[in-house]
DNA sequence: GTTGCATATTTGTATATGCAAATAATAGTC
DNA sequence: GACTATTATTTGCATATACAAATATGCAAC
């Protein structure tokens, strides 16, 4: 039977994620289209909504992104105006990132995109799977999970 | 009780995807600092081993990546030697990817530096909970999936 | 109040990624 | 065999991402 080559998997955990992470966030991305943002700048703009005004730290912290990178990613948010970034007075090292209200528009305008998106995932996936999966990574991204990831290596010392 | 602000999860898939993404991402890649290897750049080798000597598109397909990221992601790794690209003689549209024996020979080296950052991960994720992680996000993945979700966006005729 | 250490952010550099437009090559069609 | 449609890749551009080095503040100790 020619059934062409098997394309034997690759067992990495990590490439897996990385590859859902590619495919999902091009569905996603496809569909908010129409309101200029992507699912990554969806993201940084409802956490700030949830935050309400962060340093640039603790929405690092809640995005689980590199400081650098969330710098990086808020350049073109601010230039289009959608966050205001300043100091704090209390403490002039911090960044307090806030949303102008273009950017309480923009994120609410965006929501409907999203939720198509998301019915779309919860009916492909499954609802109760679909919240699993949520779980089950909401843990591979916490610290319990990193310490004991950690543990298991080599020592580096 | 004062615990603090209670940190409302984001309820969005992708964002759950994209979060994991990037912590497990780090982890891995720590791990592989030895060799000099990232973690995408190992997954380009390893599934080039597993596939003989594939098209650029095979390649990009079997990695859920777009074609023109993955041009760009082959120059560092033709750069450095690791792999070649050819025109295929057979159809000169096509081009060819192979490991360089410096290719297999880093793909053998960053094997045991891989296995510790998997066995990382299973220890810290379980085992049976890791194979089941990964069956899902192949799903995830799967052509099924994508038109499924698609089945469930709005017209956009 | 200056020195030294710790903390928060930005900047520079390199890789990662998708999309659209441009290129290149094959395959039909007449 | 030239015109056309199709397929495969590359290129250009914008965003996404991490890390290390540089910068800016605050803080403690003296």
């Amino acid at each position: 039977m020619a059934t062409g080559g098997k394309q034997q998997k690759s067992p990495c955990n990590c490439t897996a994620l990385r590859k859902a992470s590619r495919r999902v966030s091009q569905l996603y991305d496809s569909a908010l289209e129409p309101c200029g943002l992507r699912i990554t700048q969806r993201a940084v703009l409802s956490q700030i909504a949830r935050s309400g005004t962060p340093s640039l730290g603790e929405l690092a912290e809640a995005l689980v992104m590199d400081r650098g990178a969330l710098t990086h990613n808020l350049k073109p948010l601010e230039r289009d105006r959608l966050v205001e970034i300043q100091v704090d007075p209390q403490d002039r090292r911090n960044r307090l990132v806030a949303l102008t209200s273009a950017g309480t528009r923009k994120l609410e305008e965006s929501a409907r995109l999203w939720k198509h998106a998301q019915d779309g995932f919860e009916t492909a996936f499954g609802a109760a799977k679909s919240a699993a999966l949520r779980e089950a990574l909401a843990y591979v991204v916490s610290e319990d999970f990193a310490a004991a990831f950690k543990l298991h290596l080599p020592d580096a010392s």
